[in-house]
DNA sequence: GTCATAGTTTCTCCTCCCTG
DNA sequence: CAGGGAGGAGAAACTATGAC
């Protein structure tokens, strides 16, 4: 320790300004304070011969409580050191005064003794690291040695893995030495990059190349890898522009695609109402292996929809194990949003309107968010548990409940629901989104008009996207329906295309994907009727059945640029969850054939039906018909006995009566109002499962292992199949899809009594609001309280 | 507009197990 | 027993946002 200037060797040290005796020479200081303790603690710096006497302000006790606080020592040491630097500073205090202050000169003094502060902080983890000091240096050791470069999110981990096994993938084939401490040239990275871009395939077969941008970031990704790997890597300034100026070269070659590739599309909540709808509709009709399933996977796309969020904040996002959204969680938060999935307290409050009273609910948005959704206690007994549980993988009609469902479950839902609806774009999970984006920037609620800064809020990041959506479209057709592969199709498609033949699944995949392909482009170069629009402007000028649909919806559908006119009837106001200003109305955000389907002119349930049907007829599997027909037309009769058997043993147990009941009931299922609809969509039980049906004799048994119920459900029966003519007001019914046919020879449509068009009126789906708040209310009240009776692990 | 950071989503292949 | 649905994992691509 050293104060004052620096005493250069060989300088008189000994002598006092004062008197210029050794009496108070340094060496005589050293030897005292060699003498009464460690010579650790001698002072090493010598009296100063000239000093600035403002040097004498210094404080003595911060001076020796700072030597004190430096060594550590105890009371009855303390005390003498005490002594000793009191006279030390006695001493100093007086050279310093009697120094002559035009001999100092700042430039050669040293100040190494600063100001200490809070001395004793740290002392808790200090004490208890000395403590563990052995053990702690054993383990940082080993720690330190087996560091894995496992910063930032899991995907970003992966890519920096993947671009390192690539580089020296690179290096090792072309036989390149790697330097273990500076890394890879810049050279090298140079030719290494020039060289994987031609093997990078794009992920859309269609997709010339690869993005320039995933080029840009491969090559941040790798910097970091290196820096992480190599102790002294570093990319200068010059090799990285020679790579930037390679790949902008090959941008401009064609070879790299600048921009995006894909189209976002955007599913308002408006047209989400109508996939709900056809969601529990497709269900009904057509039998589905658990409710309880089906009814999982619309909230976790409703969850999406109502929150505005993105599908990493409701389910697992792949990659990740922590935490997902519980039921504790659904307050009015969104627990795990992106890049805060790590922390604790970066919750972002969802601003969302809650509606109690069904009467008023006008939105999706609203009576999703409604305040029973997230009403504290909703699910109180099962708070741990996630929102949106997990299909389980080896019984697909139960949900495990308490293991959180993954990305993907949401994905296929999606998928799944636009199918169902007719969706003819691809669309994802982020569509949900956006789509509520645009659908918030419109609403009529207390953020009414603040289409940026709110809904920037409401979504969690800034308003550009928000306003970006406002143009885009959704196309729309006739729902698609699934038709089974024949063997024959595959075989045929893998001798075609040379698959293996073991490769079968993969062969099924690209027909199905073709189906849809081909489907999508017919659906959107066919004609719609034009009835519905007149009242359109557009429609004077040019004739809606002269438009293809993409063009109606390119008109219809574009929010911002919309200029149709209000009906001036009221009704709009009444029905429109959007904002209805100048020369928009609510029905510019609707696509029209949605309109005719399930419009507020009181079409009738039937109508809709027809229209959603009409255009599906070329995706019924005929050929699996005619092969079935043609299979059972020398065995008609002892297919009939064989039925009638299995009929016999369900009436045993009681359970066809009771089936039959509910599917008189069901078929007003979606019209019911308030607590009728909750109650009824908790109760239903109606499972389509042919494993129930293999073994008849068991078929009770059977039903209560492999169908969920308890609580609120009923008995589980079985899902019976309507005749093909039930449309024409035909009863029949049988239990197995593949004995379908077997009903037409014995069905004649000529003396099937028509259904009384009085009764159809009854069948009227009001508005579109009503589903969708009997829905939700279906959901927070029961379905997830009392509803769902087991899980899997139970 | 570009860069940097930290993600999310999409696609494919494979496996398991249910369905017809 | 072939078809089909869903999950897991790897690979590739896309997205959001703050700072400058």
């Amino acid at each position: 320790m050293r104060i004052g200037p620096r005493v250069q060797d060989g300088e008189n040290q000994g002598t006092c300004p004062i008197t210029g005796s050794d009496a108070f020479s340094t060496e005589g200081k050293k030897a005292v304070w060699n003498r009464r303790g460690p010579s650790r603690f001698t002072p090493q710096s010598p009296v100063p011969r000239s000093a600035p006497s403002r040097l004498c302000e210094f404080s003595t006790e911060l001076y020796t409580s700072s030597l004190l606080n430096q060594f550590c020592l105890d009371s009855s040491r303390r005390q003498l050191l005490y002594l000793d630097l009191y006279f030390d500073l006695a001493f100093r205090s007086v050279c310093f005064a009697m120094a002559e202050p035009e001999q100092f000169n700042s430039s050669d003094q040293e100040y190494e003794v600063q100001r200490r502060v809070h001395f004793k902080a740290g002392n808790a983890s200090i004490e208890s690291m000395m403590s563990a000091r052995y053990e702690d240096r054993k383990t940082s050791k080993k720690i330190l040695r087996e560091q894995a470069d496992t910063g930032g999110a899991p995907v970003s981990v992966y890519l920096r893995a993947l671009w390192l096994r690539r580089l020296e993938a690179y290096a090792e084939m072309n036989d390149i030495s790697v330097d273990e401490e500076d890394g890879p040239s810049g050279d090298m990275l140079y030719r290494f990059f020039r060289t994987i871009v031609n093997h990078m395939k794009p992920s859309d077969h269609d997709k010339p190349a690869i993005q320039f941008r995933t080029m840009k970031e491969a090559v941040v990704q790798l910097v970091q890898g290196l820096e992480f790997k190599y102790p002294h890597f570093k990319l200068s300034r010059h090799h990285a522009a020679r790579i930037d100026a390679m790949l902008s070269d090959l941008a401009n070659e064609g070879k790299l695609l600048r921009g995006r590739w894909s189209k976002a599309e955007w599913l308002g909540t408006v047209l989400f109402e109508k996939m709900a709808r056809a969601w529990l509709q497709t269900a009904l009709d057509q039998g589905y292996l658990s409710w309880n399933v089906q009814i999982s996977r619309l909230l976790s796309m409703s969850l999406v929809v109502a929150l505005a969020c993105r599908a990493g904040e409701v389910t697992v996002s792949h990659g990740y194990t922590t935490e997902s959204l519980t039921w504790r969680h659904a307050t009015n938060v969104i627990r795990f949003e992106k890049g805060k999935n790590f922390q604790t307290n970066d919750d972002r409050t969802v601003f969302f309107c809650a509606q109690r009273d069904p009467s008023k609910t006008s939105s999706a948005q609203s009576s999703c968010c409604s305040s029973k959704l997230f009403e504290p206690g909703t699910s109180r007994t099962h708070r741990h548990r996630p929102v949106i549980p997990a299909i389980s993988k080896r019984d697909k009609a139960f949900l495990e409940l308490d293991k959180p469902a993954k990305y993907k479950q949401l994905r296929s839902s999606t998928i799944q629901l636009g199918l169902v609806a007719g969706v003819l774009a691809k669309i994802n999970t982020h569509d949900w989104r956006r789509g509520s984006a645009r659908d918030v920037a419109h609403w009529i609620t207390k953020i009414t008009g603040v289409a940026n800064d709110a809904t920037a809020a409401a979504l969690g990041h800034t308003p550009i996207s928000t306003a970006k959506g406002l143009t885009d479209k959704i196309p729309l057709g006739a729902p698609y329906k699934k038709a089974r592969l024949s063997s024959d199709e595959t075989a045929k498609f893998c001798l075609e295309k040379a698959t293996h033949k073991n490769h079968r699944q993969r062969a099924g995949e690209r027909i199905r994907a073709m189906r849809r392909s081909e489907r999508i482009e017919e659906q959107k170069n066919r004609k719609v009727t034009p009835e519905t629009l007149d009242d359109d402007p557009q429609n004077s000028t040019k004739p809606l059945a002269q438009r293809t649909q993409s063009q109606v919806n390119a008109t219809s559908v574009g929010v911002a640029s919309s200029t149709q006119t209000s009906r001036g009837d009221g009704s709009d106001r009444r029905l429109s969850p959007l904002k209805a200003s100048g020369n928009e109305t609510w029905k510019s955000f609707i696509d029209p054939q949605l309109l005719l389907a399930f419009g507020d002119n009181s079409t009738s349930l039937q109508d809709a039906e027809g229209i959603m049907s009409s255009e599906g007829d070329t995706c019924v599997d005929e050929g699996s018909v005619n092969r079935f027909m043609s299979a059972l037309s020398g065995s008609l009769d002892a297919a009939v006995g064989e039925e009638e058997a299995v009929d016999r043993e369900l009436i045993r147990v009681g359970l066809l009566t009771e089936n039959a009941q509910s599917a008189l009931d069901r078929s007003d299922m979606l019209l019911r109002p308030g607590d009728e609809f909750v109650i009824a969509f908790c109760r239903i039980n109606i499972v389509r499962n042919s494993l129930i049906l293999e073994n008849s004799k068991n078929a009770f048994h059977r039903l209560e292992t492999r169908a969920p119920s308890g609580n609120t459900r009923d008995p589980p029966t079985l899902f019976q199949y309507k005749c093909i003519n039930h449309t024409n007001g035909c009863t029949f019914t049988i239990k197995t899809k593949n004995k379908l046919a077997l009903l037409l020879p014995i069905c004649d449509p000529e003396k099937i009594e028509k259904p009384n068009p009085a009764s159809a009126i009854t069948r009227v789906v009001r508005t579109t609001r009503d589903l969708y708040h009997k829905l939700v209310l279906m959901i927070t009240l029961r379905a997830f309280t009392t509803g769902f009776s087991r899980s899997v692990t139970s």
